[in-house]
DNA sequence: ACCTGAACACCGTTCAAGT
DNA sequence: ACCTGAACACCGTTCAAGT
């Protein structure tokens, strides 16, 4: 024990990056100022990591780490649920999260322990084998996708700092105004498709996900699922 | 008419820049690239946008600009998988594709112009109108999720080069000789979790969608729909 | 109206050299 | 074993200046 404790890890890295993302964004992530954040010029990172992709492996992997499992109580299909929320809930507490996670398949130590659960559930749930592993990959296909698109700005506008109300109410107005005899649809369903309410958005697509899986069950035809 | 016709358009930067992005990837593709691509030099892009993001925009709907409209037939269920299909061999059919397109909103003509269409159908199908709007937002979160995975490598040992079934060959030994008493399901799952088969991965989450969908319908229940 | 040259403040990565 | 200085080949963007 009490070993020389090296200056730099690549736990200590980890830490460093999501500090610089948190601050700068995934834009403003540069090899220099993790180097700086943690104490060390740029070069150094190198003994420890072998390219900028690896310290994003570890970076994707050190915001799955706050991810707490949800209780296993009630149905399948509300654990299920609960999932999909504290996934979404997790990738949107920190800035561009949903960009770094996104593209990124090599799972780490806390990545693997949420499978692990999750993959757990649904078998004692009654899903196959592939069945279950095809739902857990669907699951994150879908929140990432979802939270890639919330997290990003919907438009120049906002990027610039307009609020999302505000930018949502530009963007509907954009649709309300479009020529109606080509676009119809997008003139009559102009708010609908503006509502800046992400939740419910999320929900909706969530609740479909649960439906979907649940026909796939023996006991199937329960869709929505009434009160217990 | 036949007016001075200027060397570069707004249209000639995008195809340029699809050009780049098909020969260098996104992470390759910068504005000097482009710029030598159209014959120009780099300072003379900012006459005609604003900065990158407003190309990397142009560039997501020339993306876009490809897309085939689905023959109008069948029930709005095989329409509703057709469009699905058809979205994700697009994104697939070019390289890097998801990448751009998916933190991205403001959306081309293209894009409307599909949007528009698919509504339509969701309308002609029963749907009502929020519920219209949010189902053809969950389609193309799920599919730009899911490409986006797809698309990216599997580990750093398929971006060197191996191919994507040499690299789940070995994510799955990685699986299956894991610790089995704390990664029970991962060990045993590992085949499914690992299964190369994208197109049976994705067409498993795309019936999902489609099963929760039509639940929402008043002729509902029909889950996966048996021969017409 | 459209393009260029030159410059500014950055990048990721390599490598010999230090300790 | 770990870190640095210096360099290489790039970036996006601005701006005065050209035509």
């Amino acid at each position: 024990m009490a070993e020389p404790t090296p200056a730099v890890t690549r736990q200590s890295l980890a830490a460093a990056a999501l500090r610089v993302l948190e601050r700068d964004g995934l834009a403003g992530l540069s090899m220099r100022k993790v180097a700086a954040e943690v104490g060390v010029r740029a070069a150094s990172l190198y003994w420890h990591v072998r390219n900028k992709e690896e310290l994003l492996d570890l970076l994707n992997d050190a915001l799955i780490a706050d991810a707490e499992i949800p209780p296993r109580e009630g149905s399948w299909r509300e654990q299920f649920l609960e999932y999909g929320r504290r996934h979404r809930a997790l990738l949107l507490a920190r800035r561009d999260a949903a960009k770094v996670v996104a593209g990124r398949l090599a799972p780490g130590p806390h990545t693997l322990a949420v499978l692990e659960d999750q993959l757990d559930r649904l078998r004692a749930a009654g899903f196959g084998d592939a069945d279950a592993a095809m739902a857990s990959y669907l699951l994150s296909a879908y929140v990432q996708g979802f939270v890639l698109q919330e997290q990003s700005p919907l438009s120049a506008a906002e990027a610039a700092g307009a609020s999302r109300g505000e930018a949502a109410r530009a963007a509907g107005e954009t649709f309300r105004t479009l020529p109606g005899d080509t676009y119809p649809n997008l003139v009559a369903l102009a708010d609908d498709l503006t509502d800046p309410d992400m939740n419910t958005r999320f929900e909706f697509g969530l609740q479909r996900l649960a439906d979907g899986l649940a026909a796939l069950l023996p006991q199937g035809g329960t869709a929505s699922g009434g009160p217990s």
